[in-house]
DNA sequence: ATATTGATCGTGCACGTTAACGGTAAGGTT
DNA sequence: AACCTTACCGTTAACGTGCACGATCAATAT
């Protein structure tokens, strides 16, 4: 059973498949009658529009690329699961790649989404060098930076605004009585770790509170290395009484770490994580962590891709666009 | 800046469109150094060869669908992972709908792949109802069902032996020196479920164990239906002693619950999940598990349906798939 | 010398859709 | 009566690729 075709629906309806085509595209020049005809034997003969001979035609596909450094990572999968529902509520497709935080891999997905000829691009970079989105920007395929960005590019991006975010949760923390705060960071070239380093001296210095710089301290966003971190961290003397952490995957380790230690969360060490995954509730004492409004991101990186798509050639102004976080208390402070 | 197609290069090489064809596709009947010339030169150009030429050609996209029930389920993210790895080593694209376990979505999701034009279909079915997976056997797209399937339709399917996993894992509890242990199951019309509820009851049978019926509850894979039911089956009398959980996220609110009650997981109530999704570990008492190869699975499936792809109208014998599960034991037991 | 073969390459059409363009008929305008 | 407008519709070419077919030429066989 072969796939209808224009010509079938034409044939059937006794016209030309320019006019099944006009009727079908809500094009002017049709009357009205034939139009509703024409839909209603599409409609009965199931027609589907082939999406290669539109995409030769028009070289508009209506499909996206979405690059993420790990889907394992709940908080990709938060961002992913936001831009499949708007993206799909619009009609478009997403094809997804998986970067494995690797910078070789970036190259070659982006190489794959411009192959694929997609519509526009959404990437969550690897944090290690910014030389492909440097290359993307010569093509004229339109893309969105999604939770991290690159100061020194001007590009399209929607992140969080990390200052006010770290300094929350500094605040918090401050609040509580502590005094000896670490800050398990991110790696320091990228955007959101300068940011919330900067977060965390404000609110430090805004509190009169001296920092000890050896509580400042750079990781990766696995989980394991927070385990290390933390090691390290604690073994410090005086040891902080608090740490904030640059996601709930490193404030994990560092539970981990305490728990070696026989430190008990919030008493002994009160730990703010980043993020808000969905199990920060679920730990034995549930993490207060600084919620990234991770759907709601995805919604908008799509909607901002959306609008570049549209103006296409035209040069728009540049969208950075900053979300608010939200400090979620619970238990672990 | 226009994209190179073909005509350039042969333009370049001084030959036909044709014979790129031939150079680019492997084709014989072409001399050797021309194809080198050609290559080179195509390579030079940096020549991107249009997917959607191709695939109104040859009604061939590279394209996969992905259908997946819950992204921010870690079992699926990790499906995910494995499907998109060996998909992208083989030069497969994939889409990914997300189902949110809705029957109406999962429809519409096929509806959607269908229009893609997707070479092929790996779906992670939803509970509610078979009837789409039926309609999609009428067209003649293949696919491959992942994680659950049904009895009554004979489909191309890549699971896990779940009489064995359950029954792995009933004995292992039994060797700890349990006697009352409770099952809560998934839904007990997919396919899961009954084996596992088969497993549960033969090794319980074959330790000459009598089978407690109301220890034997039905849930939904989500987290907080987990702690409901654990709610219930902890109120009963005599209390079950062990738990085995349809999922880790079952799990999961199995404890929520037992700590409520004040109960010490592995003391007073012993708990085993399904799935190892990665945060088992991460738990105040590291859960022990059944763990599911997924990424083997999402990478075995792919396998799978690429040879569906390859046989096409050939009636390839049904491919059923059982991989084996292996209980990791860890302090919750 | 002529026929045959094989290697190599070009020609032309088809895939399904869109859009520019031209055509037709009915009605109105000068 | 000759023209223009308007509304509607069909013809046709083009998007880039792959494949069937035919063409060419040199080498070999008869």
């Amino acid at each position: 059973m072969d796939r209808v075709t224009m010509e079938d629906v034409a044939e059937e309806a006794g016209v030309s498949i320019n006019t099944v085509s006009r009727a079908l595209n809500d094009k002017p020049d049709i009357n009205p009658q034939t139009k509703k005809e024409i839909l209603q034997i599409a409609e009965e003969l199931n027609y589907q529009p082939n999406r290669f001979a539109k995409g030769l035609r028009s070289s508009k596909t209506s499909t996206l690329g979405v690059i993420v450094a790990d889907i394992l990572n709940p908080f990709f999968s938060a961002l992913l699961k936001g831009i499949e529902k708007s993206a799909r509520e619009d009609g478009y497709s997403i094809i997804v790649q998986d970067t494995d935080e690797k910078y070789e891999n970036e190259q070659s997905a982006i190489q794959t989404a411009l192959a694929e000829q997609v519509d526009g691009l959404l990437i969550s970079p690897v944090q290690t060098n910014d030389q492909t989105i440097m290359d993307l920007r010569n093509s004229d395929l339109p893309f969105v930076l999604l939770g991290r960005h690159f100061d020194d590019l001007e590009t399209h991006y929607v992140v969080t605004d990390d200052v006010k975010g770290a300094k929350t949760a500094v605040n918090h923390l401050i609040e509580k009585g502590h005094e000896r705060i670490a800050l398990i960071n991110g790696p320091s070239h990228i955007s959101s770790s300068k940011e919330r380093l900067r977060g965390y001296r404000q609110a430090m210095k805004n509190h009169g509170l001296s920092i000890n710089e050896s509580f400042i301290l750079e990781d990766n966003v696995m989980i394991e290395h927070g385990y290390e971190t933390a090691k390290n961290l604690l073994a410090k003397t005086p040891s902080p009484t608090a740490v904030l952490c640059y996601s709930d995957f490193v404030a994990l380790g560092v539970i981990k770490a305490a728990r070696d230690e026989g430190l008990k969360i919030s008493d002994d060490l009160a730990v703010v994580g980043y993020d808000d995954i969905f199990f920060a509730t679920c730990l034995e004492v549930p993490l207060t962590t600084v919620r990234i409004p991770k759907k709601k991101m995805g919604k908008k990186a799509f909607k901002t891709l959306k609008t570049l798509i549209g103006h296409e050639e035209n040069v728009t102004e540049l969208q950075k666009i900053k979300l608010e976080t939200e400090l979620v208390s619970r238990q672990s402070t």
